[in-house]
DNA sequence: GTGAAAGCGCTAACAG
DNA sequence: CTGTTAGCGCTTTCAC
């Protein structure tokens, strides 16, 4: 964000203050405070008295002031990589309600998955004094988790972390990976290959659960693994480095939904059949796995419960009930779709 | 939002202020302030003094007292009816990005489309005093946004209101819905059901645009709309309620994407082919919608240039640069592909 | 150039 | 129960 601009803003005609409400009910400053924060000992005149000075002038209680005595601000701040990937709206769903039901507000912010900017998307947060903070699968470096860490509590959604100080919700992408290669082998299934997440949260574990899976049911001698990232495109891109493999692989193991339905996209486009010819599947269960059209087996993820979750911890330690670390492993589970299916019987080779 | 909880929270170990810089560096108050503020006028040794001081203790700017005196926030507030349908994910990305560039804030906020808890999101920006407030495609009521913009700059993304005193970036729902039905009419349809999206926002006005344009084609004796809702289970619904009729419609127009994609789900299940048996047409052009294995025709609204106008918007009303409504209407485009096609030949009845 | 003083709107003591 | 008094951390006059 720019430092500063020069533009003068005309503040817009004031708005009544807690003064104005006092002078219009005739009672002191303080007991219109009171009223307010809803402190009982308020004689029930008085209190409706100032309850309708209120109601006439439409004041509005003023959150930056009270933020400033109270010298905490009932915001969590939550900065959340990727807004355009329906997992975070799940994400992000569970974080809003459970804030709300704790009388928390949540502020949102995104660094659009480019680190530098989401470094500054987490300072904002800092400067306006959040009471805590939520990194949903951040790509900062971890020193900078770190920092913040020691300054507020923090806690780190769906990405590892070695910053101490901070809470983390994660579900076991070894786990993860593991579910989707041992259904795929189940299927009889061998050459299984993985398209990574690239450079994403989480994306090195997955490929290392992918990688441990394959040696532990002795298919060592299969694996193969291409770079992608959590978006369609990388997707796309890793398939198509798949298919330059010969024989092709039976099935892939993407690194996320949205990377698998670019997989998908690419099978088709090179004339494979999906499951017939290559199974897919996918990691994080979002809502697009499930549609009809798409039908991807995929690792579910819990979004919703992460962000609850997340909420929870930040809550715990805002409020002073826990001040030893506390990291929460969920295990995740398969849902399977119509995008797997047993091998196709002779291997296949793109002419 | 509980009004207040009764914990006692422990201020976190308070952060170094201006004042310890001040003393730190040997110099005033106000000369950090200068220094922080960017203001010239400080001696090079000074500025050096007090940036290295700020270094070292990790000095950050608190925003909300720099709020308070200075009278605003430099935020934008944004409530977001829907975060999980990815249209919103655009508007989101291009107000940040947009914000971002103007050197504000953005703090985002939903009601999950319920108006009552959509009501106590806006009121909770408006405590917080933010500087500007961005409503997209909002469930509340008229009177509910007009009160708002009486006390700031307020814009409204992709709803139609009666409210004054607030600006407006929509699409043109007449024109979409319009295309929609033209280029259905154009294949050889007649008999175009509507799947409207119930009480959300612009769906009324894109019923409207429906109805004018099939009268227009001369179609007025093929009108059939449902009840639907802007979800894949109000699509689901509707297309099964339209399922019913007899003969069936050749073509539905779908109130937006995702209700689309639950006509497209309750098409298959009932054995009937898209497009040979039943064209479907959505609106949003969302990711959805492009996605290889949906690929559905789809009115294009540009979500991404609403955020950005909206941005723009509130920050002139802001900054004084304009203090007359401003309604942006966008002309929609069709974006065409695979779930449209010529009507069959025979009409089709469900058995 | 620099520093002292006032005050943004509110809460939190404390004395009446 | 009520009113007075201090600040919260910062910006902004206005003297020096």
């Amino acid at each position: 964000m720019p430092r500063r601009s020069n533009v003068k803003t005309q503040p817009s005609q004031s708005e009544p203050t807690i003064l104005d409400v006092a002078r219009k009910a005739r009672v002191s400053k303080s007991l219109v405070s009171m009223v307010i924060r809803g402190d009982d000992g308020v004689s029930p005149k008085n209190r409706e008295a100032v309850l309708n000075a209120i109601e006439e002038l439409n004041y509005r209680p003023n959150a930056i002031a009270r933020s400033l005595v109270e010298r905490r601000t009932r915001i969590l701040g939550v900065m959340i990589s990727d807004l355009r990937n329906p997992f975070f709206g799940d994400v992000v769903s569970g974080i809003q309600i459970r804030a709300e039901e704790l009388g928390y507000r949540v502020l949102f912010n995104t660094g659009d998955c480019v680190p530098k900017l989401e470094e500054a998307a987490i300072e904002s947060l800092l400067e306006l004094r959040v009471d805590g903070l939520i990194l949903a699968a951040p790509r900062v470096d971890d020193p900078i988790i770190e920092r913040a860490g020691r300054v507020l509590p923090v806690v780190v959604l769906n990405r590892d972390t070695s910053a101490t100080h901070s809470d983390s919700v994660t579900n076991d992408n070894i786990a993860g990976a593991g579910l989707a290669v041992e259904h795929l082998a189940g299927l009889g299934h061998t050459r299984i290959a993985h398209i990574d997440g690239g450079g994403g949260a989480g994306a090195s574990v997955r490929r290392e659960g992918y990688l441990r899976a394959m040696r532990r049911l002795g298919l060592g001698d299969h694996i193969l693994t291409v770079e992608g990232a959590f978006t369609e495109n990388g997707g796309y891109r890793g398939a198509c480095e798949l298919l330059k493999s010969a024989p092709l692989p039976t099935a892939i193991f993407a690194a996320n939904d949205i990377s698998a339905i670019g997989a998908l996209r690419a099978l088709e486009e090179a004339g494979l059949r999906t499951p017939a010819d290559v199974s897919v599947v996918g990691y994080d269960n979002t809502s697009l796995a499930a549609l009809h059209q798409i039908s991807l087996t995929s690792v579910q993820q819990f979004g919703t419960d992460n962000g609850r979750l997340g909420v929870e911890c930040l809550v715990e330690r805002i409020e002073g009930k826990r001040s030893t670390p506390r990291h929460e492993v969920h295990a995740p589970t398969l849902v399977v779709r119509s995008s797997t299916g047993p091998p196709p019987n002779e291997p296949k080779t793109l002419s």
